[in-house]
DNA sequence: TGCGCAACTGTTATGTAATAACATAATTCA
DNA sequence: TGAATTATGTTATTACATAACAGTTGCGCA
């Protein structure tokens, strides 16, 4: 990100060591396995490399990386990328045009399930924490235009509380 | 927009007609002047551009309308929105790629600034409404990890009253 | 068992969105 | 006027995402 400040960005509150990494793929397997749906190769490799990641990765990010050897063909990874939000096992940041890993995990919601979250996004380290969302304030501002809402997207921009 | 419906897409409750949008255009001269600021040519057509449109309007489609005959270059055009975002003029749709014209005037902050506002997004019809947004409750929640917010996206996904 | 369908992947090509880099022109102000 | 600043013109490139179709795999059922 940005460096245009003199404080490291080490501080990885959400990464993933590779035991954690294998922790949530067997979780993700189940998940998949309990609705029916096949955790098939791409799409696991697309979720482990989004895992691995400590902030938010770019389609093309996981592109490049997909082989050991050479980058993958983009229909093969935004394929996976659809089917693994729709899963609810990673979320889409639009202000970033990249991917993220769910967090529900870590505020109860342990049943990965495809659902609006918020979003912190730090501008200097680039790193995202998922928050709960209060959708009722918003679905009161919708309904008093007659406005049925289906998705919501809320990512607020500032500085971690590392970066400030 | 997409037409799995029967109901008409004419309900266009922020088409301005003509004399309208020369209306907001001298508003935004006003504003620039009052700012120190320039509303040079491309500037100004890109926002006519924006006001005569009545959704969210993707910058190639302003490229393409630039001009009356052929398209204008996209720097010139990305430079404009640039521009009038900062002024506060129009804003960026993140989840559409695409930008719309400020309603703010519609709620009474009558001299626009650069603000966060909330969208509601209507997948039918394509229109939006740009609604006040209560940032006290998004404050509170980044207050609590120590996140400092500098900026806030909020868009709704769904059916307006006409389109349900 | 192997046929037939549905889901998924591979591959090529293309479409869409945005910016880098540098040259030229207009505006401001001393 | 002439230098500094701001904005535009222009060419090229980079980044992001999907269309279209061929081939493969998994799976239920005759
Ligand atoms: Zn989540
Ligand atoms: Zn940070
Ligand atoms: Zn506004
Ligand atoms: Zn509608």
């Amino acid at each position: 990100m940005s460096t245009a400040c003199d404080h490291d960005h080490d501080h990885h509150d959400h990464h993933l060591d590779a035991h954690g990494v294998e922790a949530r793929l067997a979780e993700a397997r189940k998940l998949c396995e309990a609705q029916g749906e096949r955790m098939t190769a791409p799409r696991q490799r697309t979720l482990e490399l989004i895992l691995s990641q400590n902030a938010p990765m770019k389609a093309y990010d996981v592109i490049d990386r997909f082989h050991p050897d050479g980058a993958a063909k983009p229909p093969t990874v935004y394929r996976a990328l659809g089917f693994l939000e729709q899963m609810g096992l990673i979320h889409r940041i639009e202000s970033l045009n990249a991917f993220v890993a769910c967090q529900g995990h870590e505020h109860d919601h342990d049943h990965p399930e495809p659902h609006s979250a918020a979003f912190l996004l730090c501008e200097c380290c680039g790193q995202s924490e998922e928050v709960m969302l209060d959708l009722g304030s918003i679905d009161r501002k919708a309904a008093a235009s007659g406005f049925k809402v289906r998705r919501i997207t809320l990512e607020a921009k500032g500085l971690c509380k590392a970066c400030q």
